[in-house]
Order: C-alpha cells, then structure tokens, then sequence
DNA sequence: TTGTAGGCGTTATCAA
DNA sequence: TTGATAACGCCTACAA
C-alpha cells in the first residue's frame, strides 16, 4: 500500500508539503505542486480516508439514512437528494437499512465512522428516537416523519399530514358512494406512518357516522407486491361485502389489484382502489391508479435546506408540513 | 465525543482490557468484563471504525457497487445479498452510482476508505474496467456482465447471456408472427448491456431472412418510465407500421405500454410487448408482461460464493452464465 | 515556502 | 490477567 510517506520520498519532499498539495492549498511553490501531482499519478495514490477523517474529526459529509431498500419514494427522494448535495462541496453517503432495523442506532454508527456535518432520516420510528436520539449531536431531520412532540435540539423534520393525507384517500372512496372499505397497511404498532394513516381513517369513519372494525375491516401487510397480495386474499375473505380498498402505498395498493384480478374483480367496476405515495408507477399502471400523491420532490428540497439552516445558519429545528394531492386515476369507481 | 480512554479512566482498567472487552477476547478476568461492559453502556460508547480500520488494516467488509439507483433488479439483488451476507461476519457496504458514474474509479475510492475484502459490480461498464481496474487488487465479481474476455486475475462474472436472451425474447415476437418489430433499449455505444442485447436482435433478425435497421427500428431511452414512454413515441413516429415491441427493460416496456395505451392502441391486441429482467412489477402489471427473466436469486448467490471462493480459498476467478427463462406473460398476441 | 513533531482513537506486542 | 507503549496514515501547529 503506498502512502503519503512513499509520495514524500518518491518527491524529494516532505509528508506536510505533499499534504498541502493533497488539499488544494496555495501556500505551496509551483515546482513542489507539479512535482508532487506527478508523483501522485505515477503511484495512483490516493489518500487513506479512515486516516483523514481520524484526525480532522469533520468530513463536510451528509449522511442518509433509508428505511426499506425498496421503497420506491424514497428511492426518489434519494435521487433529489443526491442531485442537490453533489452541486455542493459535500459529499453524500447513503445508508440502506431494513425496513425494520434501529435506523438511530445507525444513525450512531455513522457519525463515528464518518462525521457527518448532518443527517436526514428517510423515514423513522419515533419510539428509536426516544430511546436512543440524545446520542446523535449532528443537526438530523427526520423526512416523511413528524417530529415536532420529541423536542429535540438538533432535530427538524419534513413531512406529509399522514393523518390528512388518510383522511383523503378516504373521502374521495366515500365520495363515490362506498361504505364497505377495507384498508391494507403496515403493522400500526409498529410503524408510525402507518398508525398516523390508520387515525385518519378512523376519522373519516366517524365522521360518515360509521366506525372503524380494525379486526375485520384492517389487515396488515408488508410493503411489497406479494405480502400486500396475500393480505388482500385475507381481507376479502373476512370481508367479502367490501367494494374499496385503501391501501397504504401505491404497491400495496397494486399487489391487491393484482389479487383481485385473479379472484375475477374488475377494478374498478367491481372493487375501486386507491394507493398512497403518487410514485411514477401509479400513473403508469393498468387502470391508472388513484392515490395520494407525496410532494417527493419538495420533500427532498426542503429537507436539504432545512438541513443546510441547521448546520450553516445555527438555526432552530422546524417542522414542516408539506402538502399532498390527490391523484384521481382511473381506479375508483362510482357505487 | 466519548473514546475508549473514557472508559478506561471510567472503570479503572487499562485501555488495553477495555479494548479486549470490545473484541470480546477471552483473556480478560469476567469482573472487568463485566464492570467495562457497564461503563460502555452508561456512556453508549461505540468504537471509532476510522481508527480501528486503519490500524487494523482490514475491515472484514464486502463493498457492493450499484450501477443506477432506480434499477428494480438491481435492488432486488442487493436485498438478497443483504440477507446473505447479514449471516456471516462480514458487513456490506453498498454504494449506488449513477447509471453513467464511473464504477472502476469508485470502486479505488472504496477501497482505499474501507478496505473491504471483496467487490461485487453491480452493472459495469468494460471500458472503464479495461482502463483502471488493475488498480484495485482485491477479488472482485461483476454482476450481469461478462467479463472473460478480460482476462483480470481477480476478477470473476455472474451473468446472464445477454445475447441468448434477446434472442429468446425477439423469438417469441417471431413466432407469434411479427415482422415488423421495433425496438428501446439504452445507448449501444455506452451501455455494454444494451450493446449485446442489441447484437441478439440483430443475429435474430438475421436467422429470419430479414435484416435489423437501426435507424428506423431502434430508438435510444434511460432506464426509466417516462424516458420510455417518449422514445416509444419517436419510434412510433418513425416507424407506424410496427406489431410488437422489445423493451430492454420492463420499465422501459411498461412505459411503451403506456405511450400505446395512450394512442389508443390495445396491448396485445393491436401491438404486442415484451420486457427483460422479470421483476416482480411484470407480474403484477397489467396485462401481466411477457420478460426474459433474470435469476436475480441465483445472480445474487453464486456471486456471493464465487466471491469467497476467491477471498478465503484463493480460488481462480470463474465466469459464469446464469440460465434466464421466458416468462409469457399476457403482453404478446398472435398476429 | 518547507519541514519537524505530536496527536487523532484504536489495536497489537511485549513485558510484568 | 493486565498495562505501557508503539504503531496505523494523515493533518496541523509551530519552527525554520
């Protein structure tokens, strides 16, 4: 392994002066720059960043942190994201974790090992937080996730009203005229997001003069095609009076369609169908899918800035509620 | 920030022990065990890996390489990786490049920083290997392209017979009776995949009496929904009196769909469609699509073997071809 | 403009 | 079973 000493011999000059070069500064001759870059090239060098990052304790890095590897919305934002930081001098590093995993626990890790100026969740389970987020000191923002009863110093977010969100994805399925809805989402003792959903359309029942029945009208699912299929299959089965589905993300909401075909329902002559999140996928699907459509690109912009307020401008946390749309599609059908 | 020194003061040993402790090494008397551990849970403490990696100068890591963030197979294999590598000592770190990022250069950076025992690429461009890859030195796989020809002594491939496979898939539109097949894929001069795929169509063509022109059958798209759906127009353009269509991905093939749908041509009726990679999406698509379906399970696994075979055995590097299947879907009808 | 020397947090070696 | 001390590769006062 060649390291900066061989760059120091091989020049004729010293480790500092090769160090200066490394790091672009001008307090070095012409000749020793030139001589030096050489070098650096003959030996295809490049410098130990365990070693840098060790001694400098600050590495003009943002670190992400991704809750479930293929969740699409986030996927997007990631893209955003990426896009905005590399116009930059920071540096991006991504962290794709299990839809599951202790995302502050991670958060934790990530610091040490690279000392990021700052954080942006991607999606995060409020009782990590609790438990674990007087550790992390960087500036974070938590997105797509509401923040604002933790109180934390260094911790802003970005993120839809899940429960006005919820709230509408209902109302356009009462609106045509259904009183059956069955619901597909996540496990809401578990995931906030989907708890935040699942109060909205509590809601929404009541205020239609109905009630809620999660042991009959709910079923839980994973988000993916297959886990949502499956779940669907269930739910019909303990529900077969039913004639909409909310489901709880444009997949969820496209493994039930697909389910549904297969027992003969026509989408959405039989059985309407709306999703959540307004993914590139919804309006590219067959029928074309309602949902509600998540600002994604908003949510990136903001994120960053917020971030940027925190770390440049010392700023305070805020949190901020960015707005939805309803996405009609060709998925929901009159009573 | 606190470090092992901390601790060491905090509980009345050593730096030494404390670090024994943390590598959970048995030469250490269980009350220090145990009044250490105590301490490094009071103070959540968790090593610096910058420091442990650089004086360890190995990091029992695998660096996984992905070529273009919005890649569905690719997420599918890294999932899969995940979950294999999760059940060994090893720690995956993942790092997504743009579709045109150079993954050689990246893949020095890596590991310079990290130091990982072991590359996987996923997707990867042969010039960029041809130009810089006799820099990095450890064992590494390329995943979905071949790379025997070559010839790097640590440099193994898992893929799919790109070739074969468009072959297969141009077939299916043959022997449905199509002639007159148009054609969306990525750049031939950039993207090697796209490249090979493209020399499938064209020996095809040929094994049908007919030749490939690609001015007017083939028209160039991104790996992604709406960049389809707008070269799916030029093609359309261009080219009217198409029956079918081969999308080199079943992104790409669902946003062609869309762009038909959208002029009022029925799929498979009017035209019919075939996709590559069988993600989980062609299934659930309506109308199921007709794909070439890549073994993302196999590709996943024997890379991780192939890869450990090179790291703890020693093993020479092995080409391998992975067998595809086609998956008729509902997208193609008889002309 | 350049070089010397000390330190970042950890592990490894060796002696006690 | 423990502890002192020397690395690891780099950066940065401070000195020349």
């Amino acid at each position: 392994m060649v390291t900066i000493k061989d760059i120091a011999r091989e020049s004729g000059y010293s480790v500092s002066t090769v160090s200066r070069v490394l790091n672009h500064r001008n307090d070095v001759s012409p000749d020793a720059k030139k001589k030096i870059e050489e070098v650096v090239a003959l030996y295809n060098f490049v410098p130990n960043n365990n070693a840098k990052h060790l001694k400098q304790n600050n590495s003009k890095s943002i670190g992400v942190l991704v809750k479930g590897i293929s969740n699409m919305l986030f996927a997007s934002i990631v893209e955003e994201i990426q896009q905005m930081i590399g116009k930059t001098e920071y540096t991006l590093v991504v962290s794709y974790l299990d839809e599951d995993a202790d995302e502050v626990e991670e958060a934790e890790r990530l610091c040490r090992e690279r000392k990021p100026l700052g954080l942006l969740f991607l999606g995060g389970n409020p009782d990590y937080f609790k438990k674990g987020f007087s550790h992390v000191d960087v500036p974070c923002v938590l997105v797509t996730n509401r923040a604002n009863d933790m109180e934390f110093a260094n911790l802003s977010s970005v993120a839809t009203d899940d429960i006005a969100a919820a709230k509408c994805a209902m109302e356009a399925l009462f609106a045509a005229g259904h009183r059956d809805i069955g619901i597909l989402g996540g496990d809401i003792e578990k995931s906030y997001t989907s708890h935040q959903r699942y109060i909205g359309c509590r809601q929404s029942f009541k205020e239609h003069g109905l009630s809620l029945k999660q042991e009959t009208c709910y079923e839980k699912a994973r988000f993916s095609y297959d886990s949502a299929y499956r779940a669907m299959q269930r739910l019909l089965k303990k529900y077969p009076q039913l004639t909409a589905i909310f489901a709880m993300s444009d997949v969820m909401a496209i493994g039930a369609i697909r389910a549904l075909r297969d027992m003969n329902y026509r989408i959405p002559e039989d059985i309407s169908v709306i999703g959540f999140d307004g993914t590139a996928l919804a309006e590219y699907y067959n029928p074309k899918l309602a949902t509600i459509k998540q600002q994604y690109r908003t949510l990136a912009t903001r994120s960053v800035e917020i971030l940027f307020g925190q770390i440049e401008l010392k700023k305070d946390p805020i949190h901020e509620i960015v707005p939805f749309e309803f996405v009609s599609g060709e998925s929901i059908g009159n009573i």
